[in-house]
DNA sequence: TCTGGGGTCCTAGGACCC
DNA sequence: TCTGGGGTCCTAGGACCC
């Protein structure tokens, strides 16, 4: 099934055919291209042990002494002192992801991201495209090593089996299912390689007796449906390797959010209510460059003893300003917290957007209240465009400057509410 | 060993309406 | 006066993915 052969005949392919390209520990890997002294060793790409960091990516040679992907800094420390640790340059990535995406796209328009990392491609023959899946994957895989990182690629006839088939043989594998042994394929692997069945499902499902695709295959209906609910035939359907779902090049965001876990428990109103006003700041700026407004809030609140809650709430417009919110995340944590419950981490989130653009203050709101909303509009866009200039920490607002742990000093601008802006 | 951050989707229960 | 039930919307929580 693994061939990376050029010259070899190929089995004919008369059927719809996926790709799935995984970039290999990609984040790890855009340092190692970048830092060429840190090739062949250790890399974890991450936060720091002392401040609840967790792996975000590591190295295959660090893979080696067990790290793994979300293992926490600390645990990953004991087991490879020696590894190189770096924060994430996400930026970099970003970069480096989207020329590899605009690669995939060359090839076919067809391509679903699914993440930073990782795209679905449709590349099925058709009358006007004959050229061999296997030979686009080749293509492609050259292509990626050519930009000085490598992927994983599998080839199959449905999304879950490209899925699957990536996977079995990283990094810089090539794993073909041909059309007609799906189900051989298939058939003998544990429940858990299907992509939608975590910890808790296959808990359940092995409570049924079903741990192998071909279980799942035969699995009672009533079985499927307590573990699935409305998607219990669909996930019968890629465990027998049928057509799950068709490729989808655009996908619309339906939510923008920003949380943060604290190195120490905050414990004062007054450190919360200054984390949830940079938490919110950051939203609306996320919003303003995604040209996204929405109508719903949401604060979660991660209590010290790990217990989550989340509130939310409908506001009477759609904004992309943290000024409409701000009150209302505040009063929504009151709601939750109580006085000296030590609080780990922080998020709020905006979503329901219907409109692409942020709604015009109705004309018919009082003529005070335009004002005061069109200030906030262009007081933030100054605000937005410097930071992107000069970096998160050029500007600042007054209530901001009690949360900071550092200030540039040199770059550093105080904007006040009235708009005016002045050294520090 | 002490557990990130950014998302999407599903479910259950309650409110509300007809 | 007491009763049913379907539909829809909203909220909170949780599973899952990378």
């Amino acid at each position: 099934m693994n061939d990376s052969n050029a010259s070899v005949v190929l089995p004919a392919w008369h059927a719809p055919a996926i790709l799935l390209v995984d970039l290999d520990a990609f984040f790890a890997s855009v340092e190692q291209l970048d830092h060429p002294e840190w090739r062949g060793k250790p890399v974890i790409v991450g936060g720091d042990a002392d401040s609840r960091g967790v792996v975000a990516t590591c190295s295959y040679e660090a893979r080696r002494f067990g790290v793994r992907s979300a293992m926490p800094a600390a645990q990953a420390q004991r087991l490879c002192p020696q590894a190189i640790w770096t924060h994430g340059r996400h930026a970099r990535y970003s970069e480096v992801s989207r020329a590899i995406m605009a690669l995939l796209r060359d090839e076919t328009p067809l391509v679903e991201q699914v993440s930073i990392d990782e795209a679905f491609l449709d590349v099925s023959p058709t009358r006007v495209n004959t050229e061999h899946p296997v030979r686009i994957a080749q293509r492609i895989q050259d292509a990626v090593d050519g930009l000085g990182v490598s992927c994983s690629i599998g080839v199959g006839t449905s999304k879950a089996i490209a899925k699957i088939a990536s996977d079995m043989d990283k990094p810089h594998g090539l794993t073909v299912v041909y059309p007609g042994s799906e189900r051989t394929f298939l058939g003998p692997l544990p429940i858990r390689t299907l992509s939608g069945i975590g910890p808790a499902a296959e808990k359940r499902l092995m409570r049924f007796g079903i741990a192998t695709l071909s279980d799942l295959a035969e699995a009672d209906e009533g079985a499927l449906r307590s573990v699935f609910g409305k998607n219990a035939s669909l996930m019968r359907r890629r465990a027998l390797g049928e057509n799950d779902s068709a490729v989808q090049t655009e996908r619309a965001t339906k939510s923008v959010s920003k949380e943060m876990t604290f190195a120490r428990d905050l414990t004062t109103w007054d450190d919360i209510h200054a984390a949830l006003r940079t938490l919110s700041t950051q939203v609306g700026r996320r919003l303003r460059r995604a040209h996204l407004a929405g109508t719903t809030v949401t604060v979660k609140v991660r209590y010290g003893n790990w217990e989550t809650h989340s509130v939310q709430t409908q506001l009477p417009r759609p904004t992309d300003h943290e000024a409409d919110f701000i009150e209302e995340v505040c009063r929504m944590v009151r709601t939750v917290w109580n006085e000296g419950v030590p609080v780990r981490l922080l998020g709020v989130g905006i979503s329901r957007f219907e409109g692409a653009e942020p709604q015009q203050t109705s004309l018919f709101a009082d003529e005070h209240a335009h004002q005061q909303s069109a200030r906030w509009h262009d007081l933030a866009s100054a605000t937005d465009s410097l930071k992107d200039r000069f970096g998160e920490d050029a500007v600042r607002f007054g209530h901001e400057l009690r949360s900071t742990t550092k200030t540039t000093g040199t770059q550093s601008k105080t904007i006040t509410n009235s708009g005016e802006i002045s050294p520090n």
